[in-house]
Parts: structure tokens; sequence; C-alpha cells
RNA sequence: GGACCCGUGGCGAAAUUGGUCAUCGCACCUCCCUGUCACGGAGGGGGCUGCCGGUUCGAGUCCGGUCGGGUCCGCCA
């Protein structure tokens, strides 16, 4: 007999099922029990009565919590005084015929029936696949993979094409640090995991993929926050031709208003279109680059998207006692002439867009440089000497010397998006296993050391003395 | 790299100024219960208060260190 979902019971009223499960609460009155039975669609009450089989009665006894079951019955609808209104399937309850432990389970270290945020967020990490079971988490992951496939057709709906870049990478000066990897072909040269898809996404309009989109997967090995994970997620977008910076950020407005409208119907947006501030204003007005711009931060359903523009092109590294990119060395300046580039690098704006949700950076965009003479020259404001720039970024000098046409692109950080969106705190309740303030995974321990076979085919070796 | 907060049975919390205070709820185990849906009722087991050291006649309660978790700054092109 066919699987019938929970769910699925409401429309088979008279109708025998075959139910298969997760035991939630079992409420046992002696002879009447109750068990309510939990599968991806939802929760349904099972009654067992001493009416069934004998044996497969004194089999109820034995069950307890997060046992995983299979129930043979029958759908039957409740008297009116037995209804519960407060879920899907309130109106009806299976009356149990059969029924089969098909997975014992331990009891659970932590309450996995509630919201769980009273518990310690070590236990629910080391146990995560337990944390993952209780309601919450399966709503979020669920509203987040429906974002995504909403993203993905309002995208490709537009004429933009998905393509995959590498992960494992090169490990360049610029930017995140990243996570390195080392290589066993080439002992003492290592790859770097990718911090974005920047470049590959560049080359990829060079190659006439005039629009490019990619769920995009990002790791940088910097200190994680609240807001910030090792390993995120982007939605990742790059066009050819762009007539102005308005032609990408209407795009991205677009995707999540449609995206707020259909997955979020609860969720009001203060204004549209997205108000845009310059990031003067905003520095001047708010002391941040990211104002939190709700009219009522006690609603927890407004939502006040907010562009801010007109960035800095660069910015003074004091680690470094140089210039450095504001967003990225690609971007392209708001100045085309290049001696006023290099004589007040801080004077000059960029083509560059964030877009602010709640107070949080969401998104981040820009034009992208597609001469070589104005990228040479933000090269050299950033005080990288011209054989070591050849160097690093010779892939990419390469290619624009075989042509490459304007373009630009945004990408935006979908983890961020959905903390606000479902009022969680911390992205890593949108996140099915992330990672801890210091980026240890506890579930899986790791980083975790590998054996002196793996390193020594990788020629490295590790200092005994850790200073 | 830095600052701050937290650490009490499986989970969450409580223990006046350091002195029978290791308590409560949930969970767990046993028994009773045919209409519950956070079912109800009776009984029971389980911790020596993250770890190490110090102060004190005496520390969960004070001090130092350490380990673990969190928040923030730096960092995050």
């Amino acid at each position: 007999m066919k699987r019938t979902l929970n769910i699925e019971t409401v429309k088979k009223i008279g109708e025998e099922v075959l139910l298969k499960g997760w035991v939630g609460s079992i409420r046992s009155h002696g002879k009447l029990i109750f068990i309510d039975l939990r599968d991806f669609s939802g929760i349904t009450q099972v009654v067992f009565t001493p009416k069934m089989d004998e044996k497969m009665y004194s089999l109820v006894s034995e069950i307890k919590p997060e046992y995983i079951i299979e129930i043979l019955g029958e759908v039957s609808e409740r008297p009116e005084s037995m209804r519960n209104a407060e879920i899907p399937t309130g109106l009806i309850e299976i009356k149990a015929k059969e029924v089969k432990i098909i997975s014992k389970a331990k009891t659970m270290p932590f309450p996995i029936d509630n919201d769980g945020y009273e518990i310690n967020e070590k236990n629910r990490l080391e146990y995560r696949y337990l944390d993952l079971r209780r309601d919450r988490l399966k709503r979020n992951l669920k509203k987040r993979f429906e974002t995504i496939s909403l993203m993905r057709d309002i995208v490709k709906e537009k004429g933009f094409v998905e393509i995959e870049t590498p992960i494992l990478s090169k490990s360049t000066v610029e930017g995140a640090r990243e996570f390195i990897v080392p290589s066993r072909n080439f002992k003492g040269k290592f790859y770097g995991l990718a911090q974005s898809p920047q470049q590959y996404k560049q080359l990829l309009i060079s190659a006439g993929y005039e629009k490019y989109f990619q769920i995009a997967r990002c790791l940088r090995d910097e200190d994680p926050r609240g807001d910030r994970q090792a390993e995120f997620t982007q939605l990742d977008i790059e066009m050819a031709f762009p007539d102005s910076e308005e032609d990408v950020m209407s795009l991205m407005e677009e995707i999540y208003i449609k995206v707020v409208k259909e997955i979020f119907p609860e969720k009001h947006i203060t204004q549209i279109p997205f108000p845009k501030m310059t990031f003067k204003e905003a520095m001047e007005k708010y002391n941040t680059d990211k104002p939190d711009m709700r009219k009522n931060k006690e609603d927890k359903d407004e939502l006040a998207f907010y562009w801010i523009t007109d960035f800095p092109m660069f910015e003074w590294k004091e680690e470094y006692k140089r210039w450095g990119a504001c967003h990225h060395p690609f971007t392209l300046p708001q100045e085309t002439d290049i001696d006023k580039i290099k004589k007040n690098p801080k004077d000059i704006l960029a083509h560059q867009y964030d877009l602010v949700l709640n107070g949080f950076e969401i998104a981040g965009g820009s034009l992208r440089t597609h001469d070589i003479e104005t990228l040479t020259a933000c090269f050299e404001v950033m005080g990288h000497e011209d054989e070591d720039l050849k160097k690093q970024f010779k892939h990419y000098y390469n290619a624009f010397e075989f042509g490459i046409p304007p373009h630009g692109g945004i990408a935006s950080g979908i983890d961020r998006f959905f903390a606000v969106a479902l009022n969680e705190e911390s992205i890593r309740e949108v996140i099915a296993f992330p990672k801890t303030g210091d980026n240890k995974d506890l579930m899986m321990a790791s980083p975790s050391n590998v054996s002196k076979k793996q390193l020594k085919e990788l020629g490295i070796e590790i200092s005994e003395d850790e200073e």
C-alpha cells in the first residue's frame, strides 16, 4: 500500500491509509492512547484503542517519543467537540488498526518540540541533526528553499543563465582572507577557496555570457558574527552592457519585491521603489553605511530596503599603509580622468551600490572597469607593483586584452535576508549546519587532525612548538 | 588580536551580604486513568554546582588561571 502524507489525510476521510513518520507527543489514558505522528508535511493524531489487534495494541505501549513508526488505519472525522483548530489535520484522526516500529530512538538530549531559543547553542550545534527536527528550523529551511527557487525562476525568465564557478580557486592578496588548500601534486603550493565568484563571472561576461547568475557558495576565513559565517550563500548576478547602475539595481529590487510578496506575504515593505541615499549622506546622518530605516522598529513585519550609493573608490588601509579598494579593485570609478584618479584617490567615488535591509547589508554591487588603463591606474593607487599585479591577475589582464564589454553586477547575501525575513537574530538559524564563533563544526568536530600519511603526501610538517 | 557576558542533575531555571540550599519545572522510570491534543493523578531515580588552583573555620556564591558557548571591536575586496 502506498504511503499517505499526514497533510493528505484530510482529503481521505473514511479511507484506509498507511502513514509513516516520527512520534511526537504520546498521551496515554490507560486504554485509550493518542500519538501525534509527525512527518515533513505536518502532524496527525493517531488513536489506539483495545479494539485493535491484541498484539498490535500491546506494541503501542513500547512506543516512545521520536520512534519512527508505521500506522495502518482509517481516517475518521472527529466528533465536533474533539476537533483541534490549531492544526491543519485537526478535523480528523486516524483509528489505528496496525502499527509497526521502524526505528527506535534514545531520549533526546534536549526538547525538540519547542522553538529551542532557550537551549544552549553548544548543545544545539553538537546535536544539530536533532535540532533540525524542530518545527522552527524546518519552517526556516523550507522558506529558504522556496525563496531560492523563486529567485531562480525570476532571473531565468529574464534570460539569465546559471553557471557554476570553481570553489577550488586561487589565493590573491586583495580581499578577504581565504581558506587555503594544499596541493598534493605541487607541494608547497596552495589553492585558495573562492571568497566570491567575482573574477569568474566577469570572465564569463567577456566570453559573451551576457546575463549570468549563480546561487553561489562563498568562503572567507574571517571571524564569524551573528550575521556572518565563514561559508555563506550569495545570489550572484552579472550583466553585460548595462545602461547604468540602475539596470542592476532595479533587477535586484524587483527580485526582492516579488520574494516578499510571494514568500513572505505577511511582511510589508516600507517604501517602493526602494529609496536611495549616498554613502556621504548616510555617514553624515547616521554614522553608518547601513542605517536601519524602519519607521517602527517594534513592527516585526516591516522591511525597510534602502540603497546606499556613491561609495568612495578607495580607502586607506592603515595596517598595510596603502590605499585599498573600498569594494573591490574591479569597481568602475566615477572619474574618467586617470591622472585625477592617481592624484586624489580619496576624492574618487565609485559606481558602487549596497542594498540595506533593516540595518543589514544584504547586497553589494558595482559597475566594473572594462578598460585596462583605468584598471591599471586603480591597481597603481593601491600600491601593487606592476610585476606583482601582472602575476596576480594575469588571466584577468589577458582577458581584457582580448576584449570585454562594459558590465556590472551585484551579489546578495541571502542568509542575511532570510534571517531578517524570518525574524531570526542569527543567520545560524537559517543555515542547516552552521559553525560556531571560531569556525568550529561542533557536530563533526571539525577542524580536526589529519594523519601523518596525509600530511606527508602534501609535503606539510606541523611544528611542535606552538609559541 | 582585543573587550564583555554566560557555564548548577538530560534540558531550562532557583539558591539573602560566602554558613544544612543543592531546590523547582520539563524530560526520564514505575503505577492508575477511554477523549486527550503543553492530557491528568500517585510514586521514584538522577547533580556535589565545566575544570585546576587560591582566599576562608567554611565557596555554587570571592580571587586567579583554563576549557567551552555567545555578543561586540578589529577583520569581513
